[in-house]
DNA sequence: CTTTTTTTGTCAGCAAGAATACAAAAAACC
DNA sequence: GGTTTTTTGTATTCTTGCTGACAAAAAAAG
């Protein structure tokens, strides 16, 4: 099973000593500067965490998932919130407290390893949109994030795969590091041949190898 | 004391297990595509992490100091290297087999948090290099890079700070995902202003508040 | 159903910086 | 000390894609 989200068992032991939450998409779960005192488990939708400059420049720099934690690298270092997390559909949270985490994470080894597993891939994910942003041009990594969502959220379907996750072009261009008119643009253009298709805000990936042919 | 390296004690009980190499600056550590089955704690000089497309276009997502592990993320998450890790100066380095670091870290749950502080300490690293990468130009990139760079080698002497690292134009066009001619004008333009000097490879900050200035 | 708000399509102008090329300088090597 | 290799300085050309602006379309709100 995969290293990126917790298991049944492992969900199990923190499901114990947490609270259900839920939040309609749009809402913002946390902000920059907050004290990081409380960590959430993901059960249901999409969450993205995003940084702010002052001039309003926006950066998403992760998205996650169900099955997984948010909140944790900045729980564990201790101190503040550097980025904000705000759900991308309506989500289900189960939220608990930072210490009752930690206090866990000492008394189980193994789930603490397992922490470290999900630590050590979200910083190869992060590491490989470093050398995507350093490398490459938009519609290689617009290309790039619709297949690694496919990988993540997409549901197969007869003529293709579907993304499980409403996305504005403004959404996709805080994600790949480009601006709102260039991802409408290159969608245009991978529509037109025939690569993706779109109903209002969820896409469809029709031919993966042409999708790649743009890498 | 900080987040991001070992502890003396800590060293101590990875320095038991472990073997002791050095390497001259240029050597390549590791490579992506081969197996991780080994770890290294770095006591002495600096180590780059990065990666390579096909057609040779390169990105470098990471940088170790002393004290620090190499090759962490790798052998937690299993299989093989993604990325490539190059001496930037001449190293010492310990080396340790893959499975006993583990077997260590199922029985010491203190080391084990502290990995896991490390690995996020890590990740909010990476997620501002995406923050700088999508939202500010080359000047901004090149300025956070050597104030950071001051922040983990600087040597401050009597007229500013000097990185302690040797460093190539190429080298930095990599770290800022730039190409060498734009990172040679724009150290000259910093240096113009008063802002930076340099004898040979080795950067010396003379006015830390011209260089924030160009964020 | 109508009005308001959000999102998308599109275009023209412009700026950042990549690619390329070549000479000069510096460093490494013999 | 001389030769080779690496690194740096610099200018020119050319692309990518950002900015800003506005209309059309779609969605949300009333």
């Amino acid at each position: 099973m995969a290293n990126y989200a917790l298991h049944d068992q492992e969900k199990s032991i923190l499901l114990a000593i947490g609270l259900p939450v839920q939040y309609r998409r749009g809402h913002v779960i946390f902000s920059a500067g907050e004290a990081a005192d409380r960590i959430y488990l993901l059960e249901k939708g999409q969450v993205k965490i995003y940084r702010l400059t002052e001039d309003g420049d926006r950066a998403t720099v992760a998205l996650r998932y169900p099955g997984e934690l948010i909140g944790l690298a900045e729980v564990l270092y201790g101190g503040q919130r550097t980025c904000f997390a705000q759900a991308m559909a309506n989500v289900d949270l189960v939220m608990f407290k930072c210490a009752d985490f930690l206090e866990l994470l000492l008394n189980q080894p193994e789930l603490n390893l397992k922490i470290s597993r999900i630590l050590g891939f979200r910083l190869r994910e992060a590491q490989d949109t470093i050398y995507e942003l350093a490398c490459r041009y938009v519609p290689g990594r617009l290309a790039l994030l619709l297949l690694k969502l496919a990988a993540r959220c997409g549901i197969h379907e007869t003529d293709g795969i579907r993304l499980d996750l409403p996305l504005t072009h403004e959404e996709i261009a805080c994600m790949v590091g480009s601006s709102r008119p260039t991802i409408t643009a290159t969608l245009n253009d991978f529509q037109k041949e025939g690569a993706i298709t779109w109903q209002g805000k969820y896409i469809k990936i029709l031919q993966t190898d042409r999708l790649k042919s743009w890498i």
